[in-house]
DNA sequence: ACTACCTGCGAAACCGCTTTCACGAACTAC
DNA sequence: GTAGTTCGTGAAAGCGGTTTCGCAGGTAGT
């Protein structure tokens, strides 16, 4: 045998002195095979150093041990930690599941993108996804039989399994704590509204209201696109419109820095004159000045979560959407 | 047909009226084939939308098309979105060539654990490595004939070939910048030394004294691990101890970030005390107050460059290493 | 004792693509 | 006109596993 060169069923069948079959039967968990020769295939694969070539094993089986994790957008998603948090949690459970993670990051667009071709050629027994801006891919890959898990809320109910924070909760909980602590003019900085997550947090914010017996003034909905600047230009002018403002609920960390910088740019401290709130608990939150009120998700839990339900969807386990609680930080914006 | 049966070269052979070998040269651009024939092989393609089964190829060309990405740390190290940004730089270049990322985020460790394994059995055409904690894996897998990147200096001089940003230049210039600014007494709080880009921004500091004339006074070097605590606890101390410091490089933003915490408690004011520069121009240089007079490194176009490596190397091409220049950026703090 | 039914195991087909090899046709050279 | 090349092509042998199928031997039922 070349040094370099790795040994195959073959050989390990030889040395043992059983058939390939039973080989493969052996290295598959094959419960079928008496405990003696079982015995004897470990100990050549010992000897041997033997790793099963899982492209071979991949070829014959149909499974090939990855699952894909598609992140639809372009690489500035990764200057928030948000989605490489997210998909380490993926990966660690996939990895203790023996299976792997691919990792593709593009705007996905049409159907005929080179990330929709390669889902489609067999390569991953299932596939991830983040930031889905539209649903039409992942109904044609339905269609196919192949695995899926959304991250994040569908926008068209569809039968594929999800998980997600409980944004609603959060958003609501967010603006009661403004509420409790004596805010009368609570606006909100909300997200991309083309996104689920966006459109539930304003409907928690919006609930809080209902629930209080008021409706948000006019003017204190303000549409921002989870960006440090959009929190500092939308917080400027609410401000301006509304100098009697005493809270804000921003629906990421960042906005909510931003809208600080803008408040303490305009003569108004933070939590003394206008109270703020975040939602994420990302590092920044933790360490800005004054230290952000926010509301945790638990991201890592959000991504192990996701690969659980791959998991079980693979086993062929009934499996319904995951919403992961979140948490009320209170630091000191609030 | 079934329905959800994909096509194989057999149907694409007999719909075009050639032999399967000629379906595989014209797809895979062997240009002997007659033109014709050649076009007919399209068609066929087109018209049954035909997708290469990527395992079947791989298994019989030896060649995967995947690449694996190798962070040798746990899933704490995406809470600092610059490795989740290299990762990205990777990845768009990769898929550029055709190529696909497989993530691995977990602590090597022993040459024998679930990554190294994985990176033996064949099923990837090359590793691209982050945070190296020791070379042994590395050099195991180069003997066996791996393409291999680093990302990041090694710690042995070995031949692999690697990637980094110019730390030691980034260092000297932030500490010159220090020094033009009338700062005298200059500390630094380093990143976690085990790492060869701690080392390497510390010699770029000391390496400005040295060109000055002068050496940094007793205990202006301390020992941090890249963590906003640790710039915290670390500039306290500093301050404490010389009461007279002017100026802080940090290793990297979060620690400036801790460092600049820590200043204002002691009712130092940055800059008009002390004056503060950090590393990396991460996201929270930018919305932090003051903002963060920082060294930038272009951290997507690491990621691009040690893919870019990895391509040239595939394709038997000369490299060598790269070392990308970083650039000084002026905002508030220093 | 005879058929009926398990059980453990090996032979061989198979997964879908790549690549070697050899063959016939067309071309050059002398 | 014959021998030596070159060119385009298909048949077939892999790549390294998995899985079906059927056989031999043993067990059980009547």
């Amino acid at each position: 045998m070349v040094p370099g060169a790795r040994p195959t069923y073959a050989v390990i069948a030889k040395t043992a002195g059983v058939s390939e079959a039973t080989v493969s039967r052996v290295l598959n968990g094959d419960e079928s095979v008496h405990p003696e020769r079982a015995r004897r295939v470990q100990e050549a694969v010992e000897k041997l150093g033997y790793k099963k070539n899982r492209v071979a094993s991949a070829l014959a089986s149909g499974r090939t041990g990855l699952i894909a994790v598609v992140i639809d957008d372009d690489l500035s998603v990764f200057a928030d930690p948000f989605w490489g948090t997210v998909t380490s949690g993926v990966s660690r459970v996939l990895q203790e599941n023996g299976l792997h993670t691919v990792l593709m990051v593009s705007p996905v667009g049409s159907l005929e993108g080179g990330v929709s071709h390669y889902l489609k050629s067999g390569e991953v027994d299932g596939a991830i996804f983040f930031v889905l801006h539209s649903d039409a891919l992942v109904n044609d890959l339905k269609k196919r039989g192949l695995p899926l898990v959304i991250t994040g809320t569908p926008h068209s109910s569809t039968d594929i399994p999800f998980v997600d924070t409980d944004n609603f909760g959060g958003a609501y909980t967010a603006t009661k704590h403004l509420m409790n602590q004596g805010c009368k003019k609570v606006g909100i900085i909300t997200g991309d509204i083309g996104t689920t997550a966006a459109k539930q947090r304003l409907d928690g914010y919006l609930q809080a209201f209902r629930e209080s017996g008021s409706l948000p003034g006019k003017g204190l909905i303000c549409e921002g696109d989870y960006s440090f600047e959009a929190g500092k230009k939308h917080a400027q002018a609410l401000i301006e419109a509304h100098p009697d403002l005493d809270g804000i609920f921003a629906s990421n960390d960042l906005m909510a820095m931003g809208a600080i910088t803008a408040l303490e740019a305009a003569g108004k401290s933070v939590p003394s004159h206008v109270r703020v709130v975040g939602f994420d608990d990302a590092l920044i939150a933790q360490t800005s000045r004054p230290a952000l009120t926010t509301i945790r998700q638990d991201v890592v839990a959000l991504g192990e979560a996701a690969a659980t339900l791959m998991i079980a969807q693979l086993n062929d386990q009934d499996i319904e959407p995951m919403i992961l609680p979140t948490e009320l930080v209170i630091r000191e914006s609030a």
